[in-house]
DNA sequence: CACAATCTAAGAGTGTAGTCTATAGTTGTT
DNA sequence: AACAACTATAGACTACACTCTTAGATTGTG
């Protein structure tokens, strides 16, 4: 499929999908049968890997940390033990996160009980 | 105390800090008393609320909403409703970034055995 | 074959959150 | 009084992640 119809299909914009194609998210590939354009074509692993961009950048990583992640799943530019190391550390920072939001919970709570009882 | 104080304090840039004030996260006092220099002054509130700044922000509040939080739990702007209104909101996005991060997890988690059954 | 729609690349512009520089005045120590 | 260290304001600069504009080529439909 082409651009547009990727677009179309996850709800991210062409703008923007060309920006994660320059930044190295995802790679299209060109049809060497034609050579009146240069069109990129993507597949459904692209729909994949955009989908998992946008969850990946939900939870805070940037499009650094999201290249790595997408290289140790899907390229074979690292060996396994490298692979294995990036997805470690990154599975680190998200238990790092969780334990942020919940201090950040039992703070924003605390703050409720005082507006409750007029404390401020 | 005055900004290098409070920078040396919280471990944040004096830059940081009149940013912060800019951006009405802070607020420091002028000593009345005092007609030679215009010298804000600091006092352990501010202390609190940048310690709670650092904090919100690593959970990915932006300035706007750590605003709008400092706003709920110190200033009178808003009612005890409003107040509480905005917390729950807060609660409520923290919950959501919690699911997120789990199925983050739960998403490397499946690439790790990926990579360890050499399926990648 | 006209024409709208789509594609490409390059690069400018935007918003967020700082970070730094320049300028100028103030304070404390010797 | 000289000097270092501190303070304020304004505005320039940076990094990130888009988002849009421009310009030029290609493709599909009537």
């Amino acid at each position: 499929m082409l651009i547009n119809e990727l677009s179309k299909k996850t709800g991210i914009s062409a703008h923007t999908i060309r920006f994660y194609e320059k930044s190295g998210l995802i790679e299209g590939k060109r049809d060497e049968s034609i050579t009146s354009n240069n069109y990129f074509h993507y597949d459904e692993e692209t729909i994949e890997q955009l989908e998992f961009i946008s969850d990946a950048k939900s939870v805070g990583f940037t499009i650094r940390e999201i290249g790595q992640l997408i290289d140790a799943w899907y390229n074979n530019r690292f060996s396994k033990e490298e692979k294995l190391n990036i997805l470690n550390e990154k599975l680190h920072s998200l238990e790092q996160k969780m334990k942020e939001i919940k201090e950040m919970k039992k703070q924003i709570d605390s703050f409720k009980k005082d507006v409750l009882n007029d404390k401020c």
